[in-house]
DNA sequence: ATCCATGCAAAGCCTTTGCACCCGA
DNA sequence: TCGGGTGCAAAGGCTTTGCATGGAT
């Protein structure tokens, strides 16, 4: 564990907005300026991959980063892509339908919800935007 | 609604592999040889904006399209990436507790199974691999 | 002394975009 | 004639990678 593994760790954790690799870039330049992208990316990588980290790959083409390890899902918002912590209880085993029907070895499922948040919904009144999408996946 | 575009949605509407962008490009041109990659892409986004298809952008980098256009979920293959329809019913209003537990006025979600498939499940008795990761959205 | 991670920069991949041409209304 | 769609090629955004240096054990 490096000190720019260590920073980008603690950056990561400090904050629930889930950033990008770029932003976490920004945040670790502030400590150690000398830090480069690649570096960020790598040790993104390696995080995730221990399970110190999550990266976030539902969603838009922009990967975002999760300093929470543990199992939860997140929300979406459509108008400024703000993505927020959604710890719930489905209630049921999701996977299972699937399970019952599908010859796939169902190892689990990558769920998002999708909608808009509350600050948005407020500049709606001003400036109505063109509705959105539901399920895809 | 040009020669392209009827084109585009008709190989698209032929197969159930759910096609990137590229993969559409290769069996389109077999029978417009000189469409290019561009018209692929404005088209498909004309497409998806209209309904006709679906624009998928879970799980991996690479976007993929399906022909279908009605509410589905699909299942990914870990291994081989392959992408499946899954026409299951939840049994329930997966949206509900988060309605209630959230301030985001919520219009739908993004939900993708992940496994294994038959295929693979096979091979992975010669040549086991690394695990898998459980959900994340 | 060794080895891995870093910084830097270049390359890569997928997708979007500018522009002139062409085709159909 | 007019306007949108096309082909082509270049640009764009995010991410990965090659390579030599550098720090830690």
């Amino acid at each position: 564990m490096t000190r720019q593994r260590a920073v980008i760790l603690e950056e990561l954790r400090k904050v629930s907005t889930h950033p990008s690799a770029d932003e976490i870039y920004e945040m670790v330049r502030k400590r150690l300026p000398r830090i480069s992208l690649g570096t960020i990316y790598r040790n993104l990588e390696v995080l995730s991959e221990k399970g110190d980290i999550r990266k976030l790959d539902t969603g838009s083409h922009l990967k975002r980063f999760d300093g929470r390890a543990e199992d939860h899902y997140h929300i979406r918002c459509l108008r400024c892509d703000r993505l927020v912590d959604a710890f719930v209880d489905l209630g049921a085993d999701i996977n299972r339908p699937v399970k019952e029907s599908s010859d796939f070895l169902i190892v689990g499922h990558k769920l998002e919800f999708v909608g808009i948040c509350p600050q948005c919904q407020r500049q709606a009144a001003d400036s109505p935007n063109p509705a959105a999408h539901a399920p895809t996946g």
